[in-house]
Order: structure tokens, then C-alpha cells, then sequence
DNA sequence: GTAAATAATGCACTTCCGTTGCATAGGGCA
DNA sequence: TGCCCTATGCAACGGAAGTGCATTATTTAC
């Protein structure tokens, strides 16, 4: 059986055709992508399917959604680590203002955060803007 | 001279009295505020008017936008030591789950973030959610 | 194998918020 | 008073997320 279609299955996702397709767009890419992203992609594909293909893969935990800051959800694919089903994947993304790309930064964790007195901490998002490495490097 | 003028106007605001009553709003606040929630307090207002009030009170450098991830900016009045006009704020929000308030946290700063070679950070985004203080104590 | 049930897809439409264009009103100043 | 610049108000737009519902595809039941 196909790779990808045990990724689905695990996660019990039915293997559709367009899911599968969706998959490997998202598994192909280094970046976080937007819904608009995947439309421009298949650009046949309706988009309500695809939104609610991206909304599955959250649910079912082999994908997360970013907030970048830039008012349009990405998403990007867990990694084998990864617990965002349990709401605290606490990995920071990185939004470059140059190309306009946003990457998740795994390699570093978001440091323990001071609250003041009584305040309980359940999620947090941390953002950090600026120039990507690409981009540095021309 | 009022002491709201005088705030305005060493700001390099005209202080027309649509301006005054949105400042002594926000001054009273305690929370971050919404342009839908300064929207309903001043119901005879216009929509756009408060809207190129709260846009103007950001661009002048006496308040300053919050993106808490709900999707709707905030606005809160920025504190006298405050930086926000160099886009270098770096205090953190936090977002309280159950009464849906978003408040500036200035008694901590965010801690440094570390990131991969080649990458430079202009601008730190760090929303915490949880629960607050107040609904905690109930 | 056929029929019923279940799930996925596609199209249209809605909602929400932020934003802009343009005409009008107001307020300082010659 | 008349002029100019800014602030205001109304209307309309735009992007993106999300929903309702009919249609199609895929299981499951018989
Ligand atoms: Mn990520
Ligand atoms: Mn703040
Ligand atoms: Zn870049
Ligand atoms: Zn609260």
C-alpha cells in the first residue's frame, strides 16, 4: 500500500483521491500553506473541499494551524514529534517580511513564559517576523 | 488645558471631540478593545470615523494594535516607557478562553528567541491563552 | 447484486471584519 | 466673509472563513 495512503489510513482518515493529492502538495512543500495556496495549486478542485480537506487533517492530527500574523490561516504538516492534537505544540513559526513565507522552527522550543499571579497559561502562539535565511543569503 | 487634549496634542492630534471621547474610553478600559467594541459604546457614532480614530491613535504612537489570534485587532493605549512606534513592543498578550478579554502583560518581557543561523528577527508576536486572573478567582 | 445508509464533494450563498471612495461639514486663518 | 484643509458620514467593496443543501461516490446491509 501506498506511503501515503497509510499516513490517512492511521490517522483514520479515508483515503480519498483528492485528500491523497492534497497530501503530497503538503508534504512537497517546505513552507506553511495557505488554503489559497492549495486552490491556486489545483485549480480545478473546488475550493470548499479543499478547506474542508486542510480542516480534516487538523482534526485528525497530522496537521496544524498557524496563525502568522498576516490575517490568512497557513497550515503545515506535524511532525513525527509533534502533539498539537493535545493543543500545545509549542514549536515557534517564523513569518518572513521579505518573501512573505512562513516556516515552522522545530528546532528550537518557545521558552517558559512568566504570567502574573493567577493567570494560567494553556497556549501559546509566538511569532517571530523578519528575514528568513533564504533571503539573507542573496 | 484638559489633560486628554493636552495627550492628543503633544501627540500631534487634532483634538476634535469624537478623539477625546474615544481616549477617555480606551483611558478607562482595562482591557483591549475592539473597533466593534468602541463601536457599541458609541452607537450613534460612525463606524469609520472610529475606525480612522483608532488608526490614527496607532500611526501618532499613543496606542498600538494587538493581534491576539481571535481575529479581530485589538487596540490598547500604550504605556508612558512604551516603544511601539520602532515596531519593537515586545511585551506579551494574553488571551483569557472563558471572558474572551485580551490584556497587555508589560510586567514581564519576552524572553529571547533563539533561531537558526541566518535568520534575523525584526518584530516578536507572543499571544498567551489561557485563563485570566479574575476568572480564576471565581 | 441490489438497495439503503453513510460519507465526500461541489456549488451557491452568507457572514464578518477591515478598508476605501467620495461627498459633505466644520474650523482655523487671511 | 471666503478659502483651504481636515475630519466626518454614508455607502460600497474585498478577502477570507464558513455553512446549507443538493449531488455523487463509497460502504454496508440484505
Ligand atoms: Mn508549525
Ligand atoms: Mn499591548
Ligand atoms: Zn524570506
Ligand atoms: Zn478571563
Amino acid at each position: 500500500m501506498d506511503v501515503l495512503e497509510k499516513i490517512l489510513e492511521n490517522n483514520n482518515i479515508k483515503p480519498t483521491a483528492m485528500r491523497l493529492l492534497v497530501l503530497q502538495f503538503l508534504l512537497n512543500r517546505k513552507v506553511a500553506t495557505s488554503l489559497t495556496d492549495v486552490e491556486n495549486y489545483f485549480a480545478k478542485s473546488d475550493r470548499t473541499t479543499l478547506f474542508r480537506t486542510l480542516k480534516t487533517f487538523v482534526e485528525k492530527g497530522i496537521s496544524h494551524k498557524i496563525d502568522d500574523g498576516t490575517g490568512i490561516t497557513k497550515y503545515a504538516l506535524c511532525e513525527d514529534n509533534c502533539h498539537c492534537e493535545i493543543d500545545t505544540d509549542l514549536h515557534l513559526h517564523f513569518h518572513c517580511t521579505k518573501c512573505n513565507e512562513t516556516v515552522c522552527i522545530t528546532e528550537y522550543k518557545i521558552p517558559p513564559i512568566h504570567l502574573p499571579k493567577d493567570y494560567t497559561a494553556e497556549n501559546v502562539n509566538l511569532v517571530v517576523k523578519g528575514i528568513c535565511d533564504k533571503c539573507n543569503s542573496k
